[in-house]
DNA sequence: TTGCTCCTCACGTCACGTGAGGTGGC
DNA sequence: TTGCTCCTCACGTCACGTGAGGTGGC
């Protein structure tokens, strides 16, 4: 029999982790004493605390290889454990790898003493369902003739839906475009609706925007956009060094605005660049 | 104003992060409702969340991020804190890799319902000081003149350290080898003394045995050591399909004895191979 | 008496997820 | 009245590390 000490030594562990072994069920003491409380060992017990061994170094938890130490493990069984671990070890590879990917590029930013780009992200931007009214104009994209727009847009949006009792955050709205033939573009002037009952009139209609893959970022300034485009350019740059490739036109989604200062969530929606 | 949940949204985080990282103090509410406690958001703080979410992509922890949220982050201490989980990250992504091959090692052993080395570890064994005594014929190794060695060094040992009062346990031994000019191997019989001070007599040497990395396993049978033979070859193999050169002759650790029956802690040293 | 080993709680780790139990406005 | 949002605890996660406070044999 050999002391809780004595059997930690051999096995290269520690104490307490044979207690903890011991809680957990997976290798108790052949004995323990009933007064004192002292737990003892029998050396063949080291062969079961080698396969548990084993097993953790493979990344099984305590609780899933438990069943594995008995006797004879199935074969089959470990078989199944292992090609599931090996396919969450393949995809935490994979994660790590593009991890340290990000933080190179980051130090290369750094290096270039050119800490753009701290509050911008790549994420999943979720569906969202709008009522909108589209620009009627047939020119192209201009600033002077956006913000011509942008009002009274806004105004027949308001009219409509406080006549459809829909309720939304007055403050908040979003721009965003579609490709026309000739590739100017079309501006379209949103608002978030969430699930209420409205299915549209002749001058709004209901839209879903699709979830996107997008790197975001917050512009906070003049509501005269002076500073959106240098911005999407950096966003551009940021997908390309991440490997991702920018598509097609940005969405403006103004969160606040208080006078004439505004928040502005800009998204740049993105594809993954494989290879 | 945002309330917790709108700011959730747009951020793509859950209510109970927020919450969590004002408890941590890397994201305060704008404002708190001294009556309700209901939390609100500025919308700017957007880019704050934005930060926060891009560092903690590239592998921080919310601690280690927290004083890079403020102000002009200083660049150079990103930079060190990058450079540090750069080699972490290395690292893991080296200490994956090495666990799927052990993975996919052991799925090749089961699809050849080979379930041998279940319980073979390969880990550091710790140096031990001994005291000793050589085997002093000339001749080869042949496993009856083992047998004849092994008693009478094991009571010239007794009669020494009892002599001494150098305490241990007197079911335990180390049987190892020196490999002599011709190839041949010498026996050793050696048994842990720790620090206990003892300084060898003419009959009876003190020595360290160094630690090694190497395959570690139990054999439970009889003394006669039948079943050790075959073993070591699987120690062997299995050092070799891991990736490790074994080296040298093994060394034996009876562990316990009861009658005829031991249990003996089998250590074949090995080297990594690199490349 | 001092050192060593062993014991039983019990908190801490990291970033939240997940109830439980309760409240205020539409 | 029902639903929804928000609140405050507080436990659970995983495998132990690390005291705190106390005991028994050399």
């Amino acid at each position: 029999m050999l002391t809780i000490g004595a059997f930690a030594r051999l096995g290269g562990v520690s104490v307490r982790a044979l207690r903890h072994y011991e809680q957990v069920g997976v290798l108790l003491p052949a004995r323990t004493d009933p007064v004192t409380g002292y737990r003892y060992y029998r050396a063949h017990q080291l062969a079961r605390l080698h396969r548990l061994q084993a097993l953790q170094d493979l990344g099984l938890s305590l609780h899933q290889l438990a069943p594995l130490l008995d006797d004879g493990i199935s074969g089959e069984q470990l078989s199944g454990m292992l090609v599931l671990t090996r396919t969450q070890l393949a995809e935490q590879v994979a994660e790590h790898r593009a991890r340290l990917a990000r933080v190179e590029q980051r130090l290369r930013y750094i290096a270039l003493e050119d800490d753009m780009s701290i509050d911008m992200i790549i994420k999943r931007v979720p569906a969202i369902r709008v009522a909108q009214v589209r620009y009627g104009g047939a020119e192209g994209l201009d600033f002077s003739r956006l913000r011509g727009f942008l009002e009274p847009a806004l105004a027949t949006l308001n009219r409509v839906l406080d006549d459809e009792g829909v309720t939304r955050d007055r403050e908040s709205w979003i721009m965003h475009y579609v490709e026309r033939p000739d590739g100017t573009l079309t501006p379209i002037l949103a608002v978030p609706i969430d699930d209420q009952p409205f299915e549209g009139t002749p001058d709004v209609e209901v839209s879903v925007l699709a979830d996107v893959e997008a790197v975001v970022t917050i512009y906070r300034g003049t509501a005269s956009h002076d500073g959106v485009g240098p911005l999407y350019g950096q966003m551009w740059r940021y997908a390309e060094d991440h490997g991702y490739r920018p598509q097609g036109p940005g969405r403006d989604r103004v969160i606040e605005r208080v006078g004439d200062q505004v928040v502005v969530e800009l998204t740049l929606p993105v594809d993954e660049v494989d290879a």
